[in-house]
DNA sequence: AACAGTATGTAAATATATTGACATAATATG
DNA sequence: CATATTATGTCAATATATTTACATACTGTT
C-alpha cells in the first residue's frame, strides 16, 4: 500500500517549507508592527518610508511616475494611490502631471518631506537597522539578503503567471 | 574634519541593511500576494491559512484560546477577533465559551473547516511551496529559516520593549 | 484617420492590521 | 475581604492592500 504520496524527500522538504513559510509570515508581520512604530513619532508607516527611500534615491532625483513606484515597491498602483494621497496631504510629496503622457503623475518629495526623512526619520530607522541585526555578521546579512532575493525571484514569477491569467486565456 | 559619522564599517553594514529590510519588505507584500492568490478557491486567506494551520496541528487537537493564538501567530488580539468572526461566519472555525476563565474563547476547526484544509487547501499550499522554493537546496531551505528565525527573535525583542513602554514608566 | 489593444489612474468593496479606549473577569496584594 | 493590577475580549478609527470595474489617454496596425 502507498503511504507517502511522493518519495519522502519531498515530505521533508514540505515541512521544511512549512517552517520557512510561517516565519516569513511572522517576520512580515513584525516588522510593519516595529517598523512603523520606529518611525511614528513623524506620522509615517513602513509603506511611507519605502516610498520615501525610493524617491530619496539619486536615480530618483527628478521624481518617479506612479507606474514606475507601482513596479518598485511591488504593490498594486490601487494601493499606492491611497498612501500617496495621505502622504500629499501630510506634505511630505507632491504630485505634479505627466510631461509627455498626459494620464501620468509624476511624484517628488517636497522640501518639509527631505527634511523629515533626512533629519528625522533616517536616524531612527538607522538605530532600528542595529537593534534588528545587532548580532547579524557582515556575512549573515549578505546571506540572508541572497535567499530573501532568490525567494523573490521565484514569487515574482507565480505573481506574473497568476497575473497574465486569472481565469485562463480570454 | 568628520564625514563618516561612524567607522566606516557602520555605513556598509546600513547599506547592507538597507537592502535586506527593502526585499524583506517586498517579500512580506508578494507573500500575502501570491498566497491569497493560491488558495482563493477555497475563500482563504493567508492569514486564515496560518489559523488553520495552527488549529490542525496535533498540539491543538482540543482547540485553542485566543490569547494562545495571538501570541502563536504574532498578531494582535484586536485583529485576530475579526478574522476569526469571518473564519466562524464562513463555518470553519467554531467559538466557544473557555472552561475555566469566563472570558475567553476556545477555538476549534468544524468537520467542514477540517475537510477544506486536508482536501481542498492543503494540496494548493504544497503547490505553492514547491513553485516558491523551487530551486532552494534543502541546506538553503534550513539556512534561510535559521536567519528568519535570528531576525524573529531580534524584533521580538524590539515588540516587547515598544509595548511595555509606549510612553515610559506610568 | 479609424479602431483594437494597452497603459495609467481612480472608485468601491472587502480583508488585514494597528492603536486607543472600554468593559469585564481573574489574580495579587494589602 | 477590599482594592489594585493584570488578562481577556470588544468597539471604533485609521492605514494598508487586494480585487473588480470603470474612465481616459496613448500606441500600433490597417
Amino acid at each position: 500500500m502507498i503511504i507517502e504520496s511522493d518519495d519522502g524527500i519531498s515530505q521533508a522538504r514540505i515541512e521544511l517549507a512549512n517552517r520557512l513559510f510561517f516565519r516569513l509570515y511572522q517576520c512580515a508581520n513584525l516588522l510593519h508592527k516595529t517598523g512603523t512604530r520606529a518611525v511614528q513619532e513623524e506620522g509615517l508607516t513602513t509603506q511611507q518610508w519605502a516610498v520615501m527611500g525610493a524617491l530619496s534615491r539619486p536615480k530618483a532625483k527628478d521624481g518617479m511616475g506612479m507606474g514606475e513606484l507601482t513596479r518598485y515597491l511591488m504593490v498594486t498602483r490601487q494601493n499606492l494611490s491611497g498612501v500617496l494621497k495621505r502622504m500629499e496631504a501630510a506634505g511630505h510629496i507632491q504630485v505634479a502631471p505627466g510631461a509627455h503622457d498626459r494620464r501620468s503623475r509624476l511624484i517628488t518629495m517636497t522640501e518639509a518631506g527631505r527634511y523629515v526623512w533626512t533629519q528625522q526619520a533616517l536616524p531612527k530607522i538607522h538605530a532600528y537597522y542595529r537593534q534588528a541585526l545587532i548580532d547579524f555578521s557582515v556575512s549573515d546579512m549578505t546571506h540572508s539578503l541572497h535567499y530573501l532575493m532568490k525567494l523573490l525571484k521565484n514569487m515574482e514569477k507565480m505573481d506574473d503567471a497568476d497575473s497574465d491569467e486569472p481565469n485562463s486565456q480570454p
